[in-house]
RNA sequence: GGGCCGGUAGAUCAGCGGAAGAUCGCUACCUUGGCAUGGUAGAGGCCUCGGGUUCAAUUCCCGACCGGUCCA
């Protein structure tokens, strides 16, 4: 294990003593000569409920400004927050610790960052724990780490463990904590593919920081095992502080739950809205949230049955019935998760994020159904907008999201609308499912689970609405691992790797000459490499399939033989042609000189559609709002197209503007600005916007400058705006929840489309004989006399059918009381319904009608009489439909039915005459 | 990215291979001094679209489009 990595000599000449724990046997630091426990949950119980361990009490401003002084006053230099969505990752979308904001090129040594050593308060957003959040007094979903960071390497080393608890010592000691207090305890930390020792902060029975020392990396075949996988030490090693900022305002103030520490004036907001009385003064009710805060932070309190054994132990050790302090507790902790939930959304949306159906969208509307639901069961009728801006006036050290506001409250309004039609919607499902169940038992667990995964509704709000309609429900107490199970049965598809990719491990990146020289179609390179038809080169100024651009097409000429180049991708910097080998192989040496020549139409075609892309992007961002964010993009030669983030539709009037703008940019012809960045001064100086195009993988980054959009781009770009050309938007869709797609069309290829649907126009006004201006009003006119004369078709066939059966009625062969009523010709089998239809009318009669139309239709009717007497329509189709070759069945009054063989159609009547006339003599 | 559910009258839905329906709303008339109400009659459907299977498709199969929802 990692037993060296502990002889931390600043614990040995600080009077540290060692010890292992008398409950949990974990080995702890302490200058108490009399401490037997390690201070952490269960061994010892929180201490500083109303006894604050500190000199004076803080709040999350104070406590966050004393943090960064402290550290700044130390060499650190305060770094700015990095946003809650995660953007400049591809594996998680929430910022979930500092380090994340360095991971994983900072924290790899691949780039620098923005300083050294650097101290920061990152605010954070986990959702793991959703259920613990209100009711343990202590979780939250989301809280800012405050953290202070040293990235060594081998060149240089600033300070590693010795100062790292040096400086923590000293920050707890400058708050006024008792030294006796504090323990340290050793706990290997590991976690994303790294590993280090790492020792937990704890005052007072609480985890206040976590001091990590990051030097492993995880290998297949490394020398040190932490929990059963295997690491190598890096060549950086990393300082990695968290610092619970709510934490330190919670000890500092010794609250009974850390939100009463940290929002005070919400919680005394939502109470007031709710109606409840939030005694915080009294001392029995403090005595109660105190207590249950203690045990809670030593279980766990997931699940229904955890809860209740929480309870139960928190009435015991105040003396109350169970049900009785629920009734104190369950309002309480839903204002707590209340308060946390919409501090999380008002860091979300104010982050950008979107609520929608998938990715990190899904999370904020997860978060923000569930608050909700909180504020439905309270009886809590506000628009969430407001509770949000309660948190935005709290905190007016983020005015960024008060910038925001009127976006935040539209995305807000549009989510509560959706879920109250949601709920609408599923209230009838449920009433109808209920119905259906009515005195047949309860609701089964598989109506349960689709009514969930398909419609969005709770199990418990089934219950609620058929329980009032009087139908019991069956709700497992495991209903969410069940349906996590439903969806555990998705397989992995796995992703194909490239063929050769061990053979281009060996190979040196390829030289991109397009960058520098975007102009030039034609080079000469020299091969390094050919698998099968694909062909390696040292140099090349074809562009390869990237950030959503097609790849350029061309040609590759060695001697005498000229190939055509079909595709060229990347692989880890190097670029491969792939050129059709059919015609005569591929003949093609290592170090043999080729000449490469570049499909200009097409590259330029696809250099437009890029800059159109960005040109796109900054006009819709103008129009809708701040909350554009790129979500994909592809470019091919005769249109692209962009998905952006966006709550709503667009409207047509928007999308005429944004083609304005974009057009409008691209005529005011401004030069094209390029250059490239390490990825940390990249950020810090163009912000987060610029990744727009997901996550690049390279260290340094391409900046691209279009105008007021400035994004890391690997594509090809024109010089100047105006060589774009016309812009042509084709159209606009909604591809998910909280996304929509542009498609467009720019320079030639814009033409070409405005040309299309001119002639899609002409086309159309030419087949009404009408001007293109006269073709809407043409074409809903004759929309509308189509749908008449349909009507006037199908109802003079009623008549025609009536008088041709009141015709034939007068003629039919009667047998035994049975009239018989015949009739082939050209009729439809729609016209031969309405006979038949009309012949019911009279309970003795039996129609046999039959129409050449597409093959032979045969219908049949029997009165009232005609069916007492035996005789069944159905029968008679059947036994007529096999002469003619097919098939037919019905009802006894009427039935239908036909074949293909048209030759047979007379027998066919015959045969139904004859089967008549035996039903009706027997 | 994957899974599931749905698209039929203005609205909410039923029907799910053989005559396109219900409720509410709408229009007209009757009942009333007027209204609430009650009664009668009527209008209103490319059954989302495109293929396929079938004698026959709103119904079954495939695909598109649109909407909903769960999970990562």
């Amino acid at each position: 294990m990692l037993e060296d990595e502990y002889n931390i000599s600043y614990f040995d000449e600080n009077g540290y003593i060692k010890k292992t724990c008398s409950e949990c046997g974990n080995i702890f630091l302490t200058k108490d000569p009399d401490r037997t426990t390690c201070g952490d949950a269960p061994c010892d119980p929180y201490t500083f409920i109303g006894s604050p361990k500190f000199d004076r009490e803080f709040t999350v401003p104070e406590m966050r400004s004393y943090y960064l002084d402290f550290f700044e006053q130390r060499g650190h230099t305060p770094v700015h927050r990095y946003p809650v969505a995660a953007r400049w990752r591809d594996d998680i979308y929430l910022t979930i610790a500092s380090i994340a904001d360095f991971q994983p090129y900072v924290t790899s040594g691949r780039v620098a960052p923005p300083a050294n050593p650097l101290t920061i308060s990152q605010p954070c957003i986990r959702l793991n724990d959703l259920d613990s959040v209100g009711r343990t007094g202590r979780h939250l979903t989301t809280f800012e780490m405050m953290a202070h960071h040293v990235f060594n390497n081998s060149k240089r080393e600033y300070y590693w463990k010795d100062e790292t608890v040096r400086l923590c010592d000293e920050l707890l000691k400058s708050l006024g904590v008792d030294e006796k207090d504090v323990t340290y305890i050793q706990n290997p930390w590991a976690g994303g593919g790294n590993a280090g020792a790492s020792v937990e902060v704890m005052v007072g029975g609480l985890e206040l920081a976590t001091l990590v020392f990051m030097n492993l990396k995880e290998t297949k075949t490394g020398s040190v095992n932490v929990n059963g996988k295997l690491y190598d030490k890096m060549e950086t090693y990393i300082v990695d502080t968290g610092y619970g900022l709510e934490r330190f305002v919670w000890a500092s103030q010794g609250t009974p739950t850390i939100y009463d520490a940290i929002f005070p004036s919400i919680i005394e907001e939502l109470t007031n809205i709710a109606g409840i009385d939030h005694h915080i003064s009294d001392p029995e009710y403090r005595e109660i949230f105190a207590q249950n805060a203690k045990f809670s932070g030593l279980m766990d309190v997931s699940g229904s049955a955890n809860i209740y054994a929480l309870r139960k132990q928190v009435a015991e050790s105040i003396g109350k019935d169970v049900d009785e302090l629920t009734k104190i507790m369950e309002p309480m902790e839903k204002i707590y998760a209340i308060a946390d939930h919409t501090r999380c959304l008002t860091f979300m949306l104010g982050d950008g994020i979107i609520p929608s159906n998938v990715k990190a969208g899904y999370l904020a509307r997860l978060v923000l159904r569930r608050t909700l639901r909180l504020l439905n069961d309270l009886n809590v009728n506000v628009p969430l907008s407001e509770l949000v801006a309660l948190h935005i006036k709290n905190m007016p050290e983020y005015p960024e999201f008060a910038e925001n506001f009127h976006t935040i409250e539209e995305i807000l309004a549009s989510e509560e609308d959706k879920y109250g039609k949601t709920m609408e919607k599923g209230a009838r499902i449920v009433e109808r499912s209920a119905k259906k169940y009515a005195g047949k038992g309860p609701i089964p667990q598989e109506e349960l689970l689709e009514l969930y995964d398909s419609h969005g509704i709770t199990p418990e709000i089934t219950k609620d609405i058929a329980e009032k309609a009087g139908v019991a429900v069956d709700l497992p107490d495991n209903f969410y691992s069940l349906v996590a199970e439903m969806h555990s049965e998705a397989e992995e598809k796995e992703t194909e790797g490239f063929k050769y990719e061990d053979k281009i491990l060996h190979l040196p990146a390829t030289k991109k000459m397009y960058y520098a020289e975007p102009e030039r179609m034609d080079f000469e390179a020299v091969v390094l490499d050919v698998f099968d038809n694909l062909v390696v080169l040292d140099s090349t100024f074809f562009y390869p399939e990237s950030g959503g651009q097609e790849a350029d097409h061309g040609t590759l000429t060695i001697g005498n033989y000229t190939y055509n180049v079909s595709d060229v991708q990347i692989h880890n910097g190097v670029i491969v042609h792939e050129v059709d080998s059919e015609k005569y192989g591929v003949p093609i040496n290592k170090g043999d000189l080729v000449s490469g020549v570049v499909n200009k139409a097409r590259r330029d075609a696809l250099t437009r559609h890029h800059t159109a892309t960005h040109i796109i992007n900054d006009a819709a961002k103008r129009v809708l709002g701040n909350h554009i964010w790129q979500a994909g993009a592809q470019k091919t030669e005769e249109r692209a197209r962009l998905d952006v983030s966006h709550f709503k539709h667009v409207t047509q009037e928007e999308l005429n503007e944004i083609e304005l703008i974009a057009n409008k940019i691209v005529m005011s012809n401004k030069k094209l600005g390029f250059e490239v960045l390490d990825r940390t001064t990249a950020e810090q100086t163009y912000g987060f916007e610029l990744y727009q195009g997901g996550v690049p993988k390279d260290s340094d980054l391409r900046i691209v400058k279009v105008g007021t959009d400035i994004e890391a781009c690997g594509g090809t770009h024109c010089s100047y705006t105006g060589d774009v050309g016309m812009i042509k938007i084709l159209g606009c869709e909604r591809i998910q929840d909280g996304v929509v797609r542009f498609e467009y069309a720019a320079g030639d290829a814009a033409i070409r489309a405005v040309q299309h649907t001119e002639r899609l126009l002409a086309e159309s006004s030419d087949i009404l004989s009408v001007t293109k201006e006269k073709l809407p009003e043409t074409v809903d006119r004759f929309f509308r006399e189509w749908k008449e004369l349909n009507k006037e078709n199908s109802h003079l066939k009623d008549i025609l059918a009536e008088l041709k059966i009141d015709q034939m009625i007068e003629s039919g062969e009667v047998v035994n009381g049975i009239k018989i009523i015949t009739d082939v010709g050209k009729y439809s089998a729609d016209e031969l319904r309405k006979m038949a239809v009309e012949c019911l009318k009279y309970e003795n009669s039996v129609s046999i009608l039959l129409g050449e139309d597409n093959g032979v239709k045969i219908v049949a009717s029997c009165g009232k009489l005609a069916i007492e007497r035996g005789i069944k329509a159905g029968d008679l189709v059947r036994e007529m439909s096999k002469i003619v070759g097919g098939g037919g069945g019905g009802k006894p009054d009427l039935a239908l039915g036909g074949g293909p063989d048209v030759s047979k159609i007379n027998d066919a009547k015959e045969a139904g005459i004859e089967l008549v006339k035996r039903m009706a003599n027997e």
